[in-house]
DNA sequence: ATTAAAAATCGACGTTTCATCGGATTTTTG
DNA sequence: CAAAAATCCGATGAAACGTCGATTTTTAAT
């Protein structure tokens, strides 16, 4: 997840910056949150429970597949073998192989938000709330490789994902780390500077550590190397002066 | 490029570690770019004239068409018709649709290495190098953005680019970054810290503001921006105590 | 329980694109 | 200038994508 730190995110955030510790913020916090992990959902909802289940075996035959040939080398006919029905009805699923695999994540994602959500509640200062926020990307990352795999290797960079629901979700990742950078702020732990700036090296250098993993299993432990570099960047952060 | 910061990296390194200011580690830092500017060569060299002209038409029209509709997208009638040969020409030089779109990046590759080597002939410290090296990456891809979203989303973080002449080029850009956080270290301008996680958050801070760039281009100015970010970064490194 | 409509499935088939091959054409060599 | 090498291309095969109409299964009303 995790591009575009620099833009989009107006209406969200500006309304409640700078106005802290007033209990009313974190109400909007909560509600950011619930939007969030219960955005990715289907247009299209299947009526039959046979469906369902179908929908949900190519679901797990895809990521499977992709992540094992690549989205390009990957054949429809292997997903559809892979999921035990013919070609022609993962058709009536998916419309072609892209919209397959731009689907694919989604539920993940939303499963991502949805564990913070609940992980975070009981949480309340900015730093806290942004270390939660990294080491659990990390840590899901590495609980599912497959599907990190295909998101931060083929997916997440792809620029024809553009206009579509996948990248909504992929924004929220960066606007839910910006809020907090912007709380951590007006919260007086960090020196007043480009929030999107701050974002994008936090992000910047995690990402760049699960990918490096995601390719070469390197360094072996990503929870640990996750938390460490994310610690890091937060101390040096505390240690700036405002501009 | 960049990627794969924590990885691969020993022999050449370790060795000139430790021994600043002598004189010899400075030779060998001008033998390593000149190795990496020349690594980018073809195996198979044309021998007629002509053939150099079509491939250098082959690798304009890829270039273009990749760029406007992603590599998958892409169809190889379009690229030979592009380059006013036939699609059964095309194949004469490149094996296939995936060999070409790893070969077309090369050329800039060493073509930005080149340049960096002359820019960076008449400074000596590792700030200052290593500063140009990352301002020049960043501007590199303003310069060439066609280019560059073929780089930086598509085949970069692609697995398979995996035991490809590109992906050697790929791992010289993290190569050299490791190389000069190890003379800032020997210099004593920055603390001893893992000097993977370093270049990560280096590189990682960067590229997050150029692929967003590429996506949204926003921040307007990529230079300045660029820039802005590394200087920061650094500006964090040097106020960090050793661990 | 019956049955008609709706939903879901599948095999057969058309289309597109990748890739190959043998021979024609151009360039180089001696 | 002729033979050899390199380059080019039209025709064709192969593979994967995607569509359509007929068939089966499920739902829901009587």
């Amino acid at each position: 997840m995790s591009v575009n730190v620099t833009a989009t995110f107006e209406e969200t955030e500006t309304s409640h910056v700078g106005n802290l510790g007033k209990g009313l913020p974190d109400e909007a916090w909560a509600d950011f949150l619930q939007v969030i992990a219960s955005r990715p959902k289907r247009a299209t909802e299947r009526k039959q429970d046979r469906s369902k289940r179908t929908e949900q075996q190519i679901l797990n035959a895809a990521l499977r597949v992709f992540a094992r040939d690549g989205i390009s080398r990957a054949r429809i006919a292997d997903i559809a073998a892979e999921a035990g029905i013919s070609t022609s009805t993962l058709y009536e699923y998916y419309k072609s192989k892209e919209d397959l695999a731009y689907d694919v994540p989604m539920s993940h994602l939303a499963a991502f938000f949805e564990e913070y959500r609940q992980a975070v509640a009981d949480k309340s200062g900015a730093r806290e709330r942004l270390l939660l926020y990294l080491s659990m990307s990390a840590d899901y990352a590495r609980e599912h490789a497959e599907w990190a795999r295909l998101l931060y290797l083929e997916i997440w960079p792809s620029v024809f994902v553009n206009d579509t629901d996948l990248r909504h979700s992929i924004d929220d990742f960066s606007r839910v780390l910006v809020h907090l950078v912007n709380q951590g702020i007006a919260e007086g732990i960090w020196p007043k500077r480009n929030p999107y700036q701050t974002a994008a090296i936090l992000v910047g250098g995690l990402n760049q550590v699960i990918i490096t993993w995601l390719l070469y299993r390197t360094p072996r432990n990503l929870t640990k190397a996750g938390s460490e570099i994310v610690e890091r960047i937060l101390r040096m952060m505390e240690a700036e002066t405002t501009e």
